[in-house]
DNA sequence: AATCTATCCTGTTAGC
DNA sequence: TGCTAACAGGATAGAT
């Protein structure tokens, strides 16, 4: 499933081969992903010169030469495959919903099974109104995500930690499986209250290990994305490349990984949605 | 106002 | 072996 590394993989991908591209042709094979594509979708692309690809949070913003931006996100089997004009290679059709037809005679199919994906146009300069993106909270890296302001947005709110990281406001772009590895990374309990992690007081340690965990977690992240998955053309499978890494994620049952600790990691489930944490090493 | 719950969807896997 | 049920999860709408 795409996380946010693969996101800014896909963009990186999409911008080597997309940029500068004019979009001939656009099919679309069903009139709804997540949601309906908008009024006019495939007539609005049709013609358009790709001038650059932007991501905000697990948003792929395509900018188009008319000062639209074309919004993409994969959900959860969202994928862009870029196939040369005469190869079916990678194309298994089946659940292909989106097929951009480019100048230079290659294609760009955007494939996904469950149709968490959806895609949105909307007025570049009109960004900031766009609902998707109007509320999402700071990107989590050390130029947005501060201890202070992360300390505001959890200050005074009664929910747990886990479900307070996975709402975008807090932090926008992290899944179920990077909060569970920031929160042990920072040796925090999932089920401990957003309020009491930031006191009224100001930036507590639990704060700043929290900010510190988050930036590691997500460079780390991209890096074995980047350097997992080469070239963007034709990707292999949906595994979790940065899986191995995992310290709690998917792990119940299994030994704690922190030196000198001996218990066992436990799954409960938040919000809807497993939660893996070490009891001893996370309070 | 804040926070919880149900919903969407289908391929994979666990259990009987 | 074959069936069913649970599970995965981002973001929204609606309920509390």
């Amino acid at each position: 499933m795409p996380e946010l590394p693969e996101v800014e993989t896909v963009r990186r991908g999409l911008e080597r081969h997309l940029n500068g591209q004019r979009i001939e042709n656009v099919e679309l094979r069903r009139p709804d992903l997540r949601f309906s594509f908008p009024e006019g979708f495939a007539s609005r692309l049709k013609g358009r010169l790709v001038e650059r690809i932007d991501r905000r949070a697990k948003y792929l913003l395509i900018r188009l030469d008319n000062g639209t931006t074309w919004m993409c996100h994969l959900g959860m089997t969202g994928r862009w495959t870029l196939l040369g004009a005469n190869s079916t290679q990678g194309d298994d059709g089946k659940h292909d919903w989106v097929v951009i037809h480019l100048e230079n005679g290659m294609r760009a199919v955007f494939s996904d099974p469950r149709r968490f994906g959806f895609m949105d146009l909307f007025e570049t300069s009109e960004q900031g109104q766009n609902k998707f993106l109007a509320k999402l909270g700071p990107e989590p890296t050390p130029d947005y995500l501060t201890p202070m302001n992360l300390a505001e947005n959890l200050r005074g709110r009664r929910t747990s930690m886990k479900a307070a990281l996975l709402d975008q406001r807090t932090v926008a772009g992290l899944g179920n499986i990077y909060v569970c590895e920031i929160l042990f990374r920072a040796g925090v309990s999932p089920r401990r209250t957003a309020a009491s992690v930031a006191s009224k007081l100001g930036i507590t340690d639990r704060v700043t290990r929290i900010t510190a965990a988050t930036h590691d977690v997500i460079v780390e992240a991209i890096d074995a994305g980047g350097s997992t998955i080469s070239d963007f053309v034709n990707v292999e499978g949906d595994l979790g490349y940065f899986s191995h890494s995992f310290q709690v994620y998917g792990r119940e049952g299994s030994p704690c990984l922190s030196k000198a600790c001996d218990a066992t990691i436990r799954r409960i489930v938040q919000s809807g949605r497993s939660t893996f944490y070490c009891p001893s090493c996370q309070r």
